[in-house]
DNA sequence: CGCCGAGTTGAACTGAATCAAGAAACGTGG
DNA sequence: CCACGTTTCTTGATTCAGTTCAACTCGGCG
């Protein structure tokens, strides 16, 4: 149950197998069938999230009623709605499960404790929020000076893996363009 | 020369007089004329670049020449391109001074030191990524799924102090729209 | 005084959205 | 294991937001 956390977290810092172990008693663990919510928007996000087996997705709705995906998160990665987790505030996001999946939760409490108990894990969160940072900027750059083809292909090019695990009008709202935008592309892609 | 630094560190992390000292000690002071660059892509970024005066900004080139403006970073604002930072590969963004500034710079060796030596620096560097995700999150679905003028809006109520001090058409590169565009939103918005 | 960057305005063009309809794939219960 | 309804994907026709190209104005600075 715990083997990507363990693998993800060695990867990053230095740490004993006693604070690990310790690190470990401090998660709950759940798990989420294909198609359930683990939060919806309106609703607080009370934890950050690892996902150790699975495969979720955060996303928001506009007035008009269309999805707009933040982000896709398989095994191995972390997602939350950060501002919600620490304001307490209710999130503008919502984050459903694609697959069955086997998640490990901290809570506000316990993430604060792991942080308190063994300092390493603030370079821990700081390294991994920073890589999402670096995601994050180089996709809008990409989102406001590109145009829907280039962007489907970036994505080819750097997520392979999150394209059959999932349905195409979701990457082509990850992708911020329309179900038919994207099938137009692909034909055009396969054919050219 | 120190008073924006100061300020926003105690805000941020309990942290003794003697460690702000030391801490201090441990940036490189420089001023940076209008229209002066910091680095260009192509350079690595050797700082990270804490502003103390003035007004920056990132952008960025794409093939046809146009630029695309990552952020601005007024008194009071960290900015770096985080990955170059830390990897020493080459930028792809520029960092220019839209006013004269005075910056305070850390480099990597200096980074380091301070984390080792004040740990909690760990939790400032970690609450400011964050606050940046955050955001840059925001700004990318709104990229997604708004209209040109209701991301021009939006950033007016948002970030209003940064308007008056920037010519329009880096406003507009910004937003990720032409000059023309942006010309036409205001000019309507007037009247309108 | 003249030049250059910044901003405005108009007309034509285009990439992507929208609207509409049908085909294929999926999964759920009988 | 099949049948049916639902979801997903495709294709075509039309529309529209924003780009591109071009010409002109304004203000500041050497």
């Amino acid at each position: 149950m715990y083997e990507n956390l363990e693998e993800n977290i060695k990867d990053t810092i230095q740490i004993s197998k006693e604070e690990l172990e310790y690190a470990k008693s401090l998660f709950i663990e759940k798990n989420l069938k294909k198609k359930r919510f683990l939060f919806q928007a309106g609703e607080t996000c009370s934890y950050t999230i690892f996902v150790e087996k699975g495969l979720l997705r955060s996303f928001s709705l506009d007035k008009k009623g269309n999805e707009h995906i933040l982000q896709f998160s398989m095994e191995g990665w972390w997602t939350a709605d950060l501002y919600s987790f620490f304001s307490g505030e209710p999130s503008n996001y919502n984050i459903e499960a694609l697959e069955d999946s086997e998640l490990l939760l901290l809570t506000n409490e316990t993430w604060e404790l792991l942080l308190k108990k063994i300092p390493a894990f603030e370079r821990y969160f700081r390294i991994l929020i920073q890589n999402n940072l670096i995601n994050t900027q180089r996709r809008l750059i990409g989102a406001i000076s590109s145009t829907a083809e280039e962007r489907y292909l970036k994505l080819l090019r750097d997520f392979p893996d999150i394209i059959p695990r999932v349905p195409q009008h979701m990457i082509a709202s990850y992708l911020g363009i329309t179900r038919e935008t994207l099938s137009r592309i692909r034909s055009q892609i396969v054919s050219g």
